[in-house]
DNA sequence: GCGGTATACTACGATATTCGGATTATTCAA
DNA sequence: TTGAATAATCCGAATATCGTAGTATACCGC
């Protein structure tokens, strides 16, 4: 199939930087409410998608060193946002996982992003919210 | 007019969490590839938008301290990417505008958008194209 | 026009964060 | 069993963020 042309792209583009702008207000908002900074945030979201991961994992994912991973742990520990636990059959590695108290603050994180969306959605009419959520889950459903 | 369903914002609350990750990345590409971190592109986006702003603007808008605002715009200086100007018509603020090098710089992070957008669009046949950036469109434009 | 207040920013010091290098502990492999 | 690889931690240096205080300019009521 040939690709969208450069018009659309630079539409969309322009756009989707106001979106995300938009978006990160509510990260910086629902962070600022638990006083964590952006990156602990994304790391409780990156634990929150794969429960029991290492720090490891967080940190190429996040694309952070890892000592700096460590030291986020640290802090989202003394929290009590999350548990290190040493699993037995690697005793080298931890396994992160939230606790109730992380999963509240995800929870907080999530509603910011689900009124940036319903914000989205307001000024459409039915049939284009129809429309614009089926096109937003056919491009997710095909990058996965 | 009525809002949207729960089920339609959630679909597509989770949707854009994930679009957003993939903005993050090409974000955090683009900082690393001029050694910035991330409040200074967020500064440096800003500033394109709205030459000639004042610390304060950018500040408020971001969200952080003025004096942090005020530090950045030192690193930035420093770095030949934006000029502070003192405006005869007002001798207490500043005057924020691009460098050349400045306006590179906010290219090379619109390139990255530009990329995962045109991914966005891939899957997408022409009709569903045309569609999907006829209804981004319509939000932003209701949103200024 | 004058004094007081508000605005816009800067200087500086305290605290926190990020990172690289060295170190420890565990697993794997020859 | 020894050596190499993996996973994380400890520590110190460089940097970032922020609050308080201070400076300069603009505005406003009289």
């Amino acid at each position: 199939m040939t690709h969208a042309t450069p018009e659309q792209i630079g539409q969309l583009t322009l756009v989707f930087e106001r979106f995300t702008r938009r978006f990160k207000v509510a990260e910086a908002a629902a962070a600022a409410a638990n006083s964590l900074n952006a990156l602990d945030v994304q790391a409780l979201l990156f634990i929150n998608d794969n429960p029991d991961c290492g720090l490891g994992d967080v940190a190429r994912n996040l694309h952070v060193a890892l000592t700096t991973m460590s030291s986020t742990a640290d802090r989202l520990v003394r929290r009590e946002m999350i548990t290190r636990r040493r699993p037995e059959e690697n005793r080298r590695s931890v396994a992160l996982a939230l606790t109730s108290k992380g999963v509240k603050a995800v929870e907080g994180y999530m509603a910011g992003y689900y009124d940036a969306c319903q914000a989205m959605l307001d000024p459409l009419d039915q049939t284009d919210r129809a429309e614009f959520v089926r096109l937003t889950q056919k491009i997710a459903d095909y990058e996965y």
